[in-house]
DNA sequence: GCTCTTTACTTTGGATCCAAAACAACCCTC
DNA sequence: GAGGGTTGTTTTGGATCCAAAGTAAAGAGC
């Protein structure tokens, strides 16, 4: 477990890096020798990527690393979104325990800190990583049902599906500055909207919320 | 790959016939004895249904069958409807080549000849469940991106949330006449809207579609 | 010279073997 | 009698072996 858990995990950040490209066969020997693990692991490996949707077989023989357009990264985070929006929509109309309002307080409150001084730092970044990935899986996680937030996970195995990777430039930080503002005011709009019962309203913010990284730059420049 | 691709969808299989429990444990020499395989197969057949939502990590070791409240029925079917509605408004964004308008009219041509005598016969439920099935699959298929239609794939495979599994009573013939009536409309309303460029209506109306498995039931009665 | 066929090599899939980890039962000690 | 440690059994994970399928290359026939 140890190992087959690493080598999936290793794998993924091998991919990811652009170690192995797109399009590209990988065979299981390779990767073997490359992690210094047998094959058994690498084959148990290949076939979680493949569930995951980062590897596809290949023909009749093996798996190659898939290859993803732009309009396949637009339909992931547009796949987040209207799950997002359905685990938000839900906890709007099934109300929200005291517990979890206070751990979104928390988490607004941490993003309003991070922003006070009114720009970015470097170490910000990794902060705002941090306390956005709490509060979109606060909220998913409060839905109900793991169904949703296993439709979520796999999503975001997509490497540039997941809400914390959103793209933050670190040449341009004062944009991004702006940009995570946002962010931000739609996270507190969310609350309200989730506090209030307004289930519609809380599902389109979170739907909108999930293009932010995708589309925002050009007119928060 | 022969067999490796069979364990798989035997396992699917005798877990949703419930010859494997919800919660119950699942050993590989179990399975490997039953299937009459070594315990290779089955191993790596355990980590694709995990990765499916069928099998969950049982503590420290070993695998045990996923079990599913009534709360996780609904919230698959709601993921369902998410993602086809989504698949829908776009498709209805970006307008329908001629071709898909013609696969879509002759699935609904279908749908018209299999009610038109009104009523049902036992055959007729394997007819619908066909023709169900590709038209919900032509629309996500041209949704323009694997992506969503990966995902609305791998809700899919919890047994109750797919599109054809709409659970039919052998029993009660003439009030499922009368689902698949109101279902054979929510299709020819969603191609109007596809049609006309009706990307939120055809949203909506694929989302509430998704229900008709589920609550439709005692209305129709 | 081109194509088809056969052969050799590469790579994956399945089975078996071994080691390590987990669980359980038992015994010993306090 | 209870708690903790130890031992033994079960089960999984990793490595290796063998067979089968696929691919590529080379040779023979036309």
């Amino acid at each position: 477990m140890t190992s087959s858990r690493n080598v999936v995990s290793q794998l993924r950040k091998l991919i990811s890096d652009g170690l192995y490209q797109p399009g590209e066969r990988i065979g299981e020997v390779q990767v073997a020798e490359q992690l210094g693990v047998s094959r058994t692991p690498v084959r148990l490996a290949f076939r979680t990527l493949e569930q995951e949707g980062l590897l596809e077989r290949a023909g009749k023989r093996g798996f190659q690393v898939r290859e993803f357009t732009e309009t396949d990264v637009r339909c992931a985070v547009e796949v987040r979104g209207v799950l997002e929006g359905l685990a938000a929509r839900r906890l709007a109309e099934q109300g929200i325990a005291s517990e979890l309002d206070a751990e979104l307080a928390f988490w607004i409150q941490k993003g309003r800190e991070l922003l006070a001084k009114g720009y970015l730092v470097e170490a910000d970044i990794e902060g705002w990583s941090e306390l956005n990935r709490h509060f979109h899986e606060a909220i998913v996680k409060a839905a109900g049902s793991p169904v949703i937030g296993d439709a979520i996970a796999r999503n975001n195995h997509l490497p540039f599906a997941a809400a914390d990777s959103i793209i933050i430039d670190r040449q341009a930080l004062e944009q991004e500055y702006r940009k995570l503002h946002q962010a931000q005011l739609q996270h507190e709009l969310v609350v309200q909207a989730l506090r209030q019962g307004e289930g519609a309203r809380a599902e389109m913010l979170m739907r909108e919320h999930a293009f932010i990284g995708l589309r925002y730059a050009e007119l928060l420049g």
